[in-house]
DNA sequence: ATGAAAGCGCTAACAA
DNA sequence: TTGTTAGCGCTTTCAT
């Protein structure tokens, strides 16, 4: 690698020169510092302006080793979820001048490593982690650098590390309540991956919403999926060669639900007319499929902002255990969710 | 800023003491450099095992002003062909060691302005740049920089800018074939925004479609969108206002055929039955969709390597015109699509 | 084969 | 109020 060819970079040394002040007061002038005579520093603004110039970060990253920067790893890009949050997530930092350094992990434990080793190189301030299913070990280095770490839906923390839960429970309570008031008894569920923390979680959340509003949890009525469009379908169809079958349908994310209403569509399974539907996220594409789907939203910005408020106070307090914050989720009614009309 | 606190951090000067060499040595032998005696090399290897070291490239960053990373900006995380393009690009990226420096510009002239800003902070080696409808004015202190760009469907090349072209064409012409095949003579088209030059680089490939394959072109049959599923939607309502209709319709996007599938949905109408639709891109939702989409698919990863080769070319030869390379699609038949039955 | 030292751009002590 | 300087981590020329 040849060290950078051409005329040297636009620096703070160079408009020191034709500022006729040293880099030392140009620096001053860029940070805002009152110790400035104000007709300097408006000269300096003034050549500034006139050349152009922008400051390099990599400078002051060096010099404090630290990057302004904050890592987000996400399992996957396919769940439209995960670029809605990247967006929120992305202008709150930008808010605060911050960068985003984005990985994805693909479920893969290698991937993980790989990109907790990208976050180290590139002195993240902290790093979010999506990736659910992960084990700890993956993530050790993060911990020995002491790097504020905040998971999403771990619901538990520790030194440095803090977590943000989605509030299920009260969405799904939510959603309940609705197909309740639509006439609905008997309501299905069909979950992420099973075995994997986060389906248990949301499991647990439905079956407590269900008892929260006195309707009884029927195992038959319930599958697993993989949180995706494939799964979703298939959960559906197995759900349907039951004898009893449940009126209303509630999913762990809204990409289940689609593939639920997909295999409703192919079984000639009328919806809302024959069979509700409720996914869970509230992604915009919700809005696009027929029918409009109901769905439990969860805003984006809202976990963006608990994520960086998480990371702020681990920043602050490395040696104290992070912060445990909920983020609310609120019921959208759309057209997949009707009076029910079938007796049985 | 205050300074780096705590103990410093683990560098190659520590690194070396605890080898009982240099670090330059340690560099050396790091970066692989055959000048190194084999048993030293072996022995700075065990350490740099045990100390768990990893290099800090902001340190190279500082000496080359090359970061190894390379921008990329999108006008929007919403349409999932964006993500889908994202994730391709990162791993391109990282099989050769790069990063990703992402922004987004919601199609907002400061938002781009912000983000090439950011880029040029950042010392990107290289910009990709999807926001199609920018002003070359927002861009220019990327050329200033002479930082090698690409940008995609401009399909003009300049000093250091490359493009990478779509071709609408050959897929339109694939899917037009097809639609005839089935019997199909009065296509419609749902674009994207009108006036903008992707837009109508689209209409105009629809157009040349048609021709080849000896069909009319009826400017009745033509509606304008945004890209989105609303924009799909009121087209789709609109063009059933017609008198005569189209059998079949072929759209901008994928989203915009998602929007058609919705208000043909919405007024009864069925597909494939009584309406053929077809879409453009082939995002992983267009299976998810009922019914599935036939569409025509361009495959992000080709893109992505695309757009790494003409950045390589413009970063091996800043002073000529970059590449003009250009991305092939294919057509895939799902099940929005079937034999024309409606006689007129 | 290895080490010493300079320098990339920036900022904060410290000096003037 | 402004300037001088050291040093963040790395690589590489030059010296040994």
């Amino acid at each position: 690698m040849k060290p950078a060819s051409g005329r040297p970079r636009l620096n703070m040394r160079i408009v020191a020169q034709r500022a006729g002040v040293s880099s030392a007061t140009v620096s001053r002038v860029i940070n805002g510092s009152p110790a400035v005579k104000e007709e300097t520093a408006r000269h300096v603004r003034r050549i500034l302006e006139k050349l152009n110039f922008i400051p390099n970060p990599i400078g002051t990253t060096l010099k404090y080793g630290r990057s302004n920067t904050y890592g987000l790893i996400v399992p996957d890009l396919t769940n439209p979820f995960y670029p809605e949050f990247i967006f929120n997530f992305e202008e709150v930092l930008i808010e605060n001048d911050h960068e985003l350094l984005l990985a994805t992990t693909q479920s893969s434990e290698p991937k993980l490593v790989s990109s907790v080793r990208r976050m180290l190189m590139r002195h993240v301030d902290g790093v979010v982690l999506m990736a659910s299913e992960f084990d700890t070990r993956s993530i050790e280095p993060l911990f020995e650098h002491r790097i504020p770490i905040v998971t999403i839906d771990r619901r538990r923390v520790q030194e440095g590390t803090g977590d943000v839960a989605i509030d299920f429970e009260g969405g799904y309570r939510q959603a309940v309540l609705h197909l309740q008031g639509l006439g609905h008894r008997r309501i299905g569920f069909i979950g992420g991956i099973e075995g994997i923390r986060t389906s248990q979680i949301r499991l647990k959340a439905f079956q407590k919403a269900l008892q929260a509003v006195g309707l009884t949890y029927d195992p038959n009525f319930i599958r697993y999926g993989d949180y995706r469009v494939a799964g979703g379908d298939a959960a559906m169809r197995s759900l349907l060669k039951e004898q009893r079958r449940p009126t209303a349908i509630m999913t762990a994310n809204d990409l289940t639900a689609f593939g639920v209403l997909r295999a409703l569509h192919t079984s000639n399974v009328g919806v809302p007319s024959q069979m509700s539907v409720v996914g869970f996220d509230g992604i915009l594409l919700g809005d696009a499929v027929y029918p409009r789907l109901t769905t439990v939203t969860v805003s984006p910005r809202d976990i963006a902002r608990a994520c960086i408020k998480a990371l702020d106070h681990s920043k602050a307090n490395v040696t104290e255990r992070g912060l445990l914050l909920s983020v609310g989720s609120s019921l959208t009614v759309r057209e997949s969710t009707a009076q029910v009309r079938v007796r049985i």
